[in-house]
DNA sequence: TTTGTGTACTATATGAAATAATACACTTCA
DNA sequence: TGAAGTGTATTATTTCATATAGTACACAAA
């Protein structure tokens, strides 16, 4: 379900959380869907059980999760966060098509780039 | 002519190299000029030369600039780079657009934050 | 020869990340 | 009630990349 990256400078918290954040966002996990526990993912991860409590403590201040005492962690309604992640992707977008405007693309090649990906899909 | 930000989780030789990466690919040093001296750039910096050595090792391993024994490190020719860094730019904006269609972003807003950019420069 | 340059090396300090080992409160269910 | 599974908190330790510090040497230019 989860699996990690050693060569990644990325923190393994970061990694399993952004992994979490993923699932989350695409509806692979819905809303009210218990996380696995704290343990149990540990053993199967084979890292310290402190590595994912990170992890979905950053979740869980992100709004991804939240949790119950003494039953688990749970996905939360994403629906706001989808909108957050959106807005945060095109700005991330609109970035690096300015810096590829400075160094020379041209407009059509980002638009060729669009459409096959619209293409393709559906 | 460079800035430290010390709340980046990006070391700072590595930081340091990324500007140095923007300033070469967009023209603002050219081809042959001498880059500032490892230790002149330090005091400047105020870190260790050390730390600018690191970065300068960076640049040379990348392509970027090419040092000359006793003499100082030179700007490369970048056109080649520049070519490599468009296409990378291009496959980070293809990731990007890719997750942003499985969010529900639509076509048009892509194509909208193009246009806008390439309509406001000239 | 002097000055400024790159380069190399060793040692040390620092802080984030990760592990390890416990402990406690809570919920669920037999 | 009691056992098992859950989150949560704490402390100590290890590990590693980063950054600093200090020194040394070879080369080029004036």
């Amino acid at each position: 379900m989860i699996s990690i990256d050693y060569q990644s400078k990325l923190p393994l918290y970061e990694q399993i959380a952004q992994k979490f954040q993923t699932l989350i966002l695409k509806g692979a996990l819905s809303p009210e869907v218990q996380m696995p526990s704290v343990r149990t993912l540990a053993v199967e991860l084979s890292i310290n059980p402190n590595t994912i409590q990170k992890a979905y403590s950053l979740l869980e201040q992100q709004g991804y999760i939240y949790p119950v005492k003494g039953r688990g962690n749970f996905v939360s309604d994403s629906s706001v966060l989808v909108q957050k992640e959106k807005e945060s992707l095109l700005e991330d977008v609109r970035q690096l098509i300015e810096e590829g405007k400075e160094l020379g693309v041209r407009q059509t090649e980002f638009i060729q780039v669009i459409d096959r990906i619209y293409r393709k899909g559906d």
